[in-house]
DNA sequence: CGCGATGTTGACCAGACGTCAATAGGATCG
DNA sequence: CGATCCTATTGACGTCTGGTCAACATCGCG
């Protein structure tokens, strides 16, 4: 770990870096990642770190960005799957992501911000990404229902929240949380779709 | 405000301090809320301010128990009222509240932490102060079925998400955000009613 | 009016973010 | 194979903010 200066191409090193930053941010909240030891893990200066990313912020949405497209990434399956299956199969994979991950994902979504505009805005886009995903596959990309929307964010929101509390809390199996997301989603759809449809969408 | 030294009681120059933070909560996020500004404010030196809080964080703390005290008092109406009634009168108040005070509450759920475990749990608790306040008001204040109480908490984490998400967004007016999370908690009740007796709780 | 308790101060230290001119690796060209 | 240029890289510096501490001043009390 003593390469006295290696030079790199400038993309490696950004990747470098932001790997790194994703295995910090497993252990610690991204406040806590100081860009000192980043340096320090990756055997370059601080100074260098800078020259990538202006800001310490930057350096954080660039790792903060990386999580949410591997979230996304890792729960995008069962593309070939009916609704319901491949509804399942998301929520799974969601589910065993956050299990394995907990920290690394508590981290992210709560973490992350100090109320930093485009951390809030990657974590807010991650949401979007997969309100839009549930609406994609009902097959209401353009024009969805306003209530529709709004009740799937909802339930993105609450997938989120029963998983985590269910990794601190226990008292369910996988299974029965899985259900419970699934159910949850169905229910949910039919009360937005009931209402919309009453109100003349 | 140049008084030279005043000398205060110990509990008032807590309130105090605790009180000028919940005012600048409502501009900045909780990081943001650097400790010489409070100070500059109060009138008082930046010592003192440690002196009362040892750390930035147990002010902060101090800070967001107030806020999160403050919304669980507003949110807590309608105790004459039938179940139904005062479900809808708490989600009113509670929609209301958030939208009067966008940023700080926003600030206050994600700005928070940092990943400080104890403010993680100022924000944890107050989750939990509301999904036992619906199981309270369903009279199942003691052993709650699991699968009821992931339930509970789910709608809760769907009931800000949909109340942030108006606020962002539009697209509903006020009527119906609150009509959907009252859907919501009915429709979502059932169906861990339904799954938790069907496994024999 | 003096004395003690304690609320209060201001100077000090440490650590982390951010800057910048200088340095050196490595590819290219003669 | 050696000189040269480009640029990745460095390390010393400035600064801001969290946190410490011994001294000070204000109020209650005899």
């Amino acid at each position: 770990m003593a390469t006295p200066r290696t030079r790199l191409d400038p993309e490696a090193r950004r990747a470098q870096l932001v790997g790194l930053g994703l295995e910090m941010l497993s252990t610690r909240p991204l406040d806590k990642v100081a860009i000192d030891e980043i340096a320090a893990v990756a055997g370059i200066s601080r100074g260098l770190l800078f020259h990538y990313f202006p800001t310490k912020r930057d350096f954080h949405v660039a790792v903060a960005r990386a999580a949410s497209q591997d979230l996304l990434e890792r729960t995008d399956v069962g593309h070939g799957l009916p609704l319901l299956d491949r509804l399942r199969a998301s929520v799974e994979a969601f589910v065993d992501h956050v299990a394995t991950n907990r920290d690394a994902y508590v981290a992210f979504i709560r973490g992350s911000s100090g109320g930093d505009p485009e951390l809030l805005d990657v974590y807010e886009s991650t949401r979007t990404a997969f309100t839009d995903r549930v609406l994609d596959s009902l097959g209401l990309v353009d024009v969805p229902p306003p209530l529709l929307r709004a009740a799937v964010r909802g339930w993105v929101a609450l997938t989120e929240e029963v998983t985590v509390d269910w990794l601190s809390r226990g008292g369910l199996d996988r299974g029965e949380v899985v259900d419970l997301i699934d159910d949850a989603l169905v229910a949910l759809i039919a009360v937005a779709g009931a209402e919309d449809l009453a109100t003349g969408g």
